[in-house]
DNA sequence: GCGGTGACGGTCG
DNA sequence: CCGACCGCCACCG
């Protein structure tokens, strides 16, 4: 388990948050945690989960609205996940944010 | 302690 | 739409 209070620990109290049938960004989920503009760290942690957790790494995709696992590693299983929630993605990993995101951003207008 | 690495993101051409 | 660059920083050898 990591620290209680760490970097990953915050990270992964801040995945639990999303709820099943929508989707965060990786950016969401820093600032969530309270760690502005290290989204990067976010794909780190997540990459470090031991198999069988329970955080739910699925919900989270990039800030282009896409799958950023490599179908092979991994991306083929997060996109079943996402349907299975009843998130739409198409065959190429794209979700569409404007109806999944957690949180929506400011539409478009 | 140093340097390479990477589930990112914004910007630019 | 795509690739290149840059900033970011925990982890690992």
């Amino acid at each position: 388990m990591a620290p209680a209070g760490s970097t990953y620990d915050r990270i992964y109290r801040a995945v639990r948050r999303i709820p099943s049938g929508r989707v965060a960004t990786y950016g969401d989920i820093a600032e969530l945690a309270g760690l502005p503009g290290r989204a990067r760290q976010v794909g780190y942690a997540l990459h470090a989960l031991p198999v069988g957790s329970t955080v739910p790494w699925h919900r989270i995709i990039n800030a282009g609205g896409r799958i950023s696992l490599p179908p092979g590693s991994g991306g083929l299983e997060q996109r079943f996940r996402l349907l299975k929630e009843g998130v739409r993605v198409d065959p190429g990993g794209r979700v569409n944010l404007g109806e999944h995101h957690f949180r929506r951003r400011k539409p478009p207008r």
